[in-house]
DNA sequence: TGACATTATTTGTCTAGGCAACTATTATAG
DNA sequence: CTATAATAGTTGCCTAGACAAATAATGTCA
C-alpha cells in the first residue's frame, strides 16, 4: 500500500495505451475498433431489416415484448438500458407503424401496458433469422473456441467499464 | 457443391446463431455485447471529458486536426466515416465552443479549411491521457496476449461485416 | 390522515448520425 | 469553349439517445 495511488492502480492494470495519442484513432485502439464493429452491425441490420419497415434499434422492444421480458414503457426501457423518454418516443414510432398498442393499466393507473398487435406478432417471427444471419456473417471464419473467447473478452471489457460512480 | 446454397454457405461459416431467437437479447449475443461495450466506453469517455466541455464524439475531429490527418470538412468526415452534413454540424458545435476556426480556401473556393484555435490546441493536449486512462481501465485484467487477441477478433469481425452491396 | 418520497410516463431541449436536396465551384469530355 | 459530371459544403427532415422538468398516481412514515 503506497501513499498516493490513483484509484485503479492496484489492480493488474497494464498500460496498454500511453498518453501520447498514437494508436488512438487508428485500428490499434480497441475503443475505435468497438465503435466500428458496432457501427457495422447496426448498418448491416438496418440494411436487412428495411424490407420489414424496421430499423436496427426498433426490433429490440418488439422481441422483448414477444418474449414477455417486459410489458410496460419503464420495463422495456430497463431491459434495453435506455431513458424512459427515449422509450416513449421509440414506442410512438412503433405504434405509428402499427406493431404495438398501448393501454393504460387499471390496477396501477401510472403504468401503460404495451402489447404487440397482430402485425407486430407477425413481424416478430421474421426478425430472428435476419439477426442471426447478420451475426453469423460477422463471425465468418471464427472457430467455436474463438467465438467463446470473443464473448468472454467482451464481457470482461464490459464489466471493467461499469465502474461505480465514485470512480 | 450442392444445388441451392445461400450466398455465404461455402465459406467456413458456423451457425453460431439459429433463427430461434434465444440468445439474441442476452449476453450470449455478440451483437448485444458489442453494443453494450460501445455504450459503456462512450459513457465513460463522456464522464471523463465533461470537465473539458467536450463529449465523446467531439474529441475525435480535434485529434484528427491536430494530427494533420485532415484539414477540411469532407476530410474529417471521411476520416471518421460520417456524413458531411453531420460533420458540418459537429464543426458548428466545436466552433461555438471556440476550439476550431473555419476559413474558405483561396485555391479551391469549394473547400473550407479547418484549423484548431489556440484553445483547441490547448485542449487537445489534455485529451489523450484521458482516453488512454479509460481504455486501460476497460482492459484491466487483460494480459498482453489477450489484448492482441481481442483486437484481432474485433478486426476480423469488422472485416466480415463490410461486405459488398451485392450481398 | 397528511406530508413526503417514489414510480411511471410524457414532453422539451440537446447532441449525434443518416439521407436527400440544394448551391457553388471545379474538373472533364465532346 | 460549353455541357455535363464530380466535389465541397450547407441545410432540412428523420431516427435515436441523454438529461431535466413536469404531471399523475402510488407507497410510506409519523
Amino acid at each position: 500500500m503506497e501513499a498516493k495511488k490513483t484509484q485503479f492502480q492496484d489492480k493488474n492494470l497494464i498500460e496498454f495505451y500511453r498518453g501520447d495519442a498514437t494508436a488512438l484513432g487508428d485500428d490499434e485502439s480497441v475503443g475505435y475498433l468497438i465503435k466500428l464493429a458496432n457501427q457495422t452491425v447496426m448498418r448491416n441490420l438496418d440494411a436487412e431489416l428495411q424490407i420489414y419497415d424496421l430499423t436496427a434499434p426498433q426490433w429490440v422492444p418488439l422481441l422483448i415484448l414477444s418474449n414477455g421480458r417486459a410489458d410496460t414503457v419503464a420495463g422495456c426501457a430497463r431491459e434495453i438500458d435506455v431513458d424512459t423518454g427515449a422509450m416513449t418516443r421509440m414506442l410512438d414510432r412503433l405504434e405509428i407503424k402499427g406493431f404495438i398498442a398501448r393501454k393504460r393499466s387499471e390496477q396501477d393507473r401510472r403504468v401503460v401496458k404495451i402489447k404487440l398487435t397482430k402485425a407486430g406478432h407477425e413481424i416478430v417471427r421474421l426478425i430472428p433469422p435476419t439477426i442471426c444471419q447478420v451475426l453469423n456473417r460477422h463471425l465468418s471464419g471464427f472457430s467455436e473456441q474463438e467465438f467463446k473467447t470473443f464473448k468472454d473478452l467482451l464481457r470482461r471489457f464490459l464489466v471493467n467499464g461499469d465502474y461505480s460512480p465514485d470512480a
